[in-house]
RNA sequence: GGCAGGAUAGCCAAGUGGUAAGGCCGGGCUCUGCAAAAGCCCCAUGCGCCGGUUCGAUUCCGGCUCCUGCCUCCA
């Protein structure tokens, strides 16, 4: 099987609002920076559906021989997470730690491959600290009397390129704190925030006086330490375009005079119920939750990752239930070849390159995951059939494997405890014996415990259901 | 108000200037002691509404209606 797809990768780019053909710096090495959560409670699957897409966009470029090197970060300072260590009484550090280990978790659970690094604000605020004081010498960013600091929106004629607002008519708005600001003008943010007694033990020296760091200038730090000045491919939820986005630009252009990031991808939002996700609404869902009410990380990944990625997906629990339904399609099917004999696998058979070329095509697409699924669904039809017929199907043991580095679905494990086996055993003999009340009441035993009886032309079957 | 994205079968969702992928649900068949499971087969004259361009539009253009998000620290 050849290496890598011949279709050219294209991607929508955010800074310039077109599917483009996707070029990184230096031949195919990518410099991925991905917006991490904020470590101050459970990350819930609006969360998730962005954080996959940014899985699924290292898949696919990896699928593309492309050579990634993947940092997200994590936010473990800014007002909530100081708010929640102290109102938990624990130190910052304590209270992020805790958070950090069950995104991590949930990350295990939805198969999001780890990124290479995955730096925390609080351990780049020296590097954060050397930014602002590249903006100030560049008259980028000012100091005001309090002993904050704020970038000067003025100073920098193309400040709004990504999002494309226009920085006079940046006014006032009913979510701005009146109280916080001695800025020049309304559009200036904060790179760097006064100690406030809100802010407890939570403070850094810095040229300008005690206090911590504006959360924008984190990304920009941690992306430029880690991936250098100029990124390939930026990404995150489309909420964070501005001003969260717009800012990362405007520091990081602003000190170094250099493009920030080539191209910038952007997930829509999850919905629930036809609306955005939110604790007042009380659809918010963890991942805890979906696991609560039975169902499986590779079942929510499914229904994550199954829609495209610039489009609001309506999450809903018939959506989990009709994904647990199409993967068990799947499951079906990767149980049936994985019982053929070697001999039946003929590795040139047109019908997998053909799959594999369209699947790959749909996907160069800028992602076109519902695409790809669909070419994929209909391959595992035409290989049912091919194996109904006893004739030979392609190498999909080999052709699986390209395709779940992709989706990373997994395939799911069918070992049978041997307390099951034994009670498979007890219904066979039953069966033999012509004891149908008795085989019957075994099925029944084992469906309860979770195991489902199929008998097949091969005889009888265990499978988990 | 500004910016952005939508509206495709009961539900979810691709896609195309030439007559609608895929998944779920539903119906049928095969298999079977009976079931279940699995597999196979079928399932939108129709793509929000009104005009226009065209031999032909769901796809292009114009208008309209409705939905969702962003507009300073929400993925």
């Amino acid at each position: 099987m050849s290496a890598e797809p011949s279709a050219e990768l294209r991607l929508y780019n955010s800074l310039t609002r077109a599917v483009e053909a996707f070029r990184p710096r230096v031949d195919k090495k990518v410099g991925l920076y991905a917006c991490g959560p904020t470590v101050y409670n459970h990350a819930h699957i609006g969360n998730f559906r962005s954080f996959l897409y940014g899985d699924l966009l290292r898949r696919v470029l990896r699928h593309f021989g492309f050579d990634v090197t993947s940092v997200m970060n994590f936010t473990d300072v800014d007002d909530k997470t100081i708010r929640g260590s102290r109102a938990a009484g624990e130190s910052l550090r304590i209270f992020t730690d805790r958070y950090i280990a069950e995104f991590r978790r949930d990350m295990e659970t939805l198969n999001l491959l780890p990124q290479d690094v995955q730096p925390r604000a609080t351990d780049h605020v020296p590097e954060m600290i050397a930014l602002i004081g590249r903006l100030v010498e560049k008259g980028l960013a000012y100091a005001s009397g309090d002993g904050s600091v704020y970038f000067r929106v003025a100073a920098l004629p193309d400040y709004g390129k990504l999002s494309r607002l226009d920085k006079e008519g940046l006014k006032p708005g009913a979510r701005v704190a009146q109280d916080e600001y001695q800025k020049e003008t309304f559009g200036d943010f904060a790179l760097w925030k006064a100690w406030s007694p809100d802010d407890g033990d939570v403070a850094w020296e810095s040229p300008w006086g005690k206090g911590r760091p504006g959360w924008h200038i984190e990304c920009s730090a941690m992306a430029m330490h880690y991936l250098g000045e100029e990124l390939d491919l930026h990404c995150g939820g489309i909420d964070l375009l501005f001003p969260h986005h717009e800012n990362e630009i405007a520091q990081s252009e602003g000190a170094t005079g250099r493009p920030f990031a080539r191209c910038w991808g952007h997930s829509a939002h999850l919905l629930v119920d036809g609306q955005k996700m939110s604790k007042s609404l009380g659809n918010l869902f963890t991942v805890r939750d979906v696991e609560a009410k039975g169902y499986t990380g590779r079942e929510l990944r499914y229904v994550l990752i199954k829609a495209h990625y610039r489009q609001s997906l309506n999450f809903t629990w018939d959506e989990l239930a009709a994904a647990r339904v199409a993967l068990s399609r799947i499951d079906n099917w990767i149980v049936r070849w994985k019982a053929l004999p070697a001999s039946a696998l003929t590795a040139a058979l047109p019908v997998g390159a053909a799959f594999l070329n369209a699947f790959s095509e749909a996907l160069a697409d800028d992602l076109n995951i519902s695409g790809a699924l669909g070419h994929l669904f209909d391959f595992v039809h035409e290989t049912n059939r091919l194996m109904d017929k006893g004739e030979p199907v392609p190498d999909l043991p080999a052709i699986w494997e390209k395709v779940d580095a992709v989706l990373g679905l997994g395939i799911r494990t069918a070992e049978v405890p041997p307390e099951i086996a034994a009670l498979g055993a007890e219904r066979l003999a039953a069966r033999a014996a012509k004891d149908w009340k008795k085989s019957d009441a075994l099925r029944q035993q084992l469906d309860a415990l979770g195991w489902s009886v199929r008998d097949s032309a091969k005889g009888q079957e265990l499978v988990r259901k």
